[in-house]
DNA sequence: CGGGATCCATTAGGATACTG
DNA sequence: CAGTATCCTAATGGATCCCG
């Protein structure tokens, strides 16, 4: 069998089947980013207005400078928020969240929402199976 | 100030503010396992059937033995898919979504979903991002 | 066939010290 | 204030072998 080597190649098989080639290795690096320990607590942060360096290093529980910057540094390079800095002393520099970032994170609202309908229900399959002698 | 201790005692500051205190950690593992590297690509391709052990292997690209054992436990323990073993030589085991695996596959569908549609834009400002000469 | 158990490489991420 | 740079540990995940 012979398939066009030109324009959108589909995955033929598995779980992709169906998204161009190029989509999967995309979607597998938002999916990181969604599950990475920080991306996610930053943007929710950065939700009700843009925050300070050090705001977000005191408000964003238990994170380190370097995970800080490192992950708004990801962030910014995906366009999910903007950085701006103001040529004063002592220097400030603020982050906020871009209408792609916003979007990011409605969507992500609504998993968290299935996280918490679903708590219970969860926890229950989790205790029985822990339960379970062998 | 004075915060009473017993019941839903809630997040005080932070990215978390308003949620029980109980429910973010849950949420973090949920979004853990959204985000690992194997656990969604099992759940898809258990959406159009249930499927033995070894398709998955084969189905799923590039999972190894290990890791595919180890995802199946994880989604097992949590609800999201369900086992059956039948006895008989050779042995079979069949996997199979659980209507809550349905139901968490839907929304991180909504997910990818958003990551398609926004695929240009992200790719525009990573092109940009690193076309930044300092 | 459907896994466990083991070993090893890579990586993520924390602590700390330093800089413009 | 807003980061960088360095070091180090823990977790992730691949390869391989074995077993009921």
């Amino acid at each position: 069998m012979e398939v066009r080597a030109e324009s959108a190649r589909m995955v033929a098989e598995g779980p992709c089947a169906g998204y161009p080639a190029e989509h999967v290795e995309f979607i597998r690096q938002v999916l990181d980013r969604v599950g990475d320990k920080w991306s996610l607590l930053v943007i929710a942060s950065l939700e009700a207005g843009s925050l300070r360096y050090t705001d977000l290093l005191r408000i964003v529980p238990g994170i380190s400078q370097r995970m800080l910057t490192l992950t708004l540094s990801q962030l910014r390079q995906d366009g999910l928020i903007a950085r701006a800095a103001y040529a004063e002393v002592p220097p400030r520099v603020e982050y906020s969240l871009t209408p792609l970032g916003r979007g990011l994170y409605d969507i992500v609202r609504s998993l968290v929402g299935w996280a918490a309908d679903h708590h219970d229900e969860i926890r229950e399959n989790r205790a029985r199976a822990a339960a379970t002698p062998k």
